[in-house]
DNA sequence: TGCTTAAACTAACAAACGTTAGGTATCTAT
DNA sequence: ATAGATACCTAACGTTTGTTAGTTTAAGCA
């Protein structure tokens, strides 16, 4: 019994919380953040608007919400995904893959990480910016390790595939190719010399 | 006399509504479609927001003018930079190097031609996605005259190369390297083989 | 000098916006 | 039974939004 009500409390959150985050992701995504008014976000989980404001301060903080959500997802994913592998390429393959599947066709959270750009000015903002950089150290690690000279041509490459990955948003068709396929495709087409 | 009347009857538009043009690109690219307002637009060009409409029938029409302008001259460029090019890959590269340096040296048109992507539903503004897949027709065929085999690996190659391109704005830094040798460093990183 | 037109103005409209204050059920714990 | 917290509600607040109607100013043309 004494358990019982503490692992009541220890989680009273309602299901609300997670749907509005949810709901958020959605339409961030798909309208994105100026476009979504806080009555969209609402009624899509079957509130009033001003009730956000019990599980969020602002709208400004339910943006940071998913999109903290959305980094810590897609390096959970990205992180395990590249343990398995055994030489470099085959590990920035399997990140590759990983980021392409949950970007595709894991939701909208990793979407409006990578789309919804924010726009400067505003100091809680620019730490979302910081938080991304963050998470392409991974890439960036990955790509030092396949042992390419010349810190330039890192950049580079590193570059010339997260662009494609990320853009890949504005083209992809689930009917398509895989997202595991356009990853395969995008790598055969780079050259990994070591000059 | 007559025909100095006859010239000055031929342009009739005062510079505002191309001063409009610049800063509503300026604004769009900086803060997004839905993050500007109509004042914010007039303020810059130093008259009230109700003087817009005498220009244009509403901010939709507006970003469409952008749009359309966009388009016009990153198509214009592309179009005289490939035909001083002899062979295939020279042109795809002469392409690539005036698609980089207009999106990234050459104003806000082009950003806002890639970055404002048109959110879905309204018809009036599918016809700018349109606008641009016409564009992108270009590369296209670029890239078919480069004699790969494979459909698949040619529409690879050009997601590839187009998404690292479109993605550019995100790091670019005046201060690095120029559009074109980042062109020419993405090129370089690619393999051509004729399978 | 008058007439016409271009290009702006002022002032307001209705709607939508983010946000807040205060109230109301429903449940748990004492 | 009472107190307190949870999760929502209603109703409004002050702004800002895109847009419109009517008016004014300045310049060109008869």
């Amino acid at each position: 019994m004494l358990q019982k009500k503490a692992i009541l409390n220890a989680q009273p959150r309602s299901d609300n919380r997670l749907n509005l985050l949810d709901a958020a992701a959605l339409r961030f995504c798909a309208r994105g953040y100026d476009g979504t008014s806080m009555r969209d976000i609402a009624s899509d989980v079957g509130i009033k608007a001003g009730s956000i404001y019990y599980h969020f301060e602002s709208k400004t903080e339910l943006l940071i919400a998913v999109h903290k959500e959305g980094i810590r997802r897609i390096t959970s994913l990205v992180s395990t995904a590249i343990v398995t592998a055994n030489t470099p390429r085959d590990r920035l393959k399997a990140a590759m893959i990983a980021h392409l599947q949950e970007i595709l066709s894991g939701g909208d959270y990793a979407q409006v990480v990578i789309c919804e750009l924010p726009r400067i000015d505003d100091p809680r903002r620019r730490r979302l910016i910081d938080a991304r950089n963050e998470y392409e150290l991974i890439f960036r690690n990955l790509i030092k390790d396949l042992g390419i000279g010349s810190e330039i041509k890192c950049s580079q490459l590193r570059f010339l595939i997260m662009g494609a990955m990320n853009w890949s948003p504005m083209w992809f068709n689930s009917d398509g190719q895989s997202p595991e396929e356009i990853a395969i495709g995008f790598l055969d087409l780079i050259t990994v010399t070591t000059d």
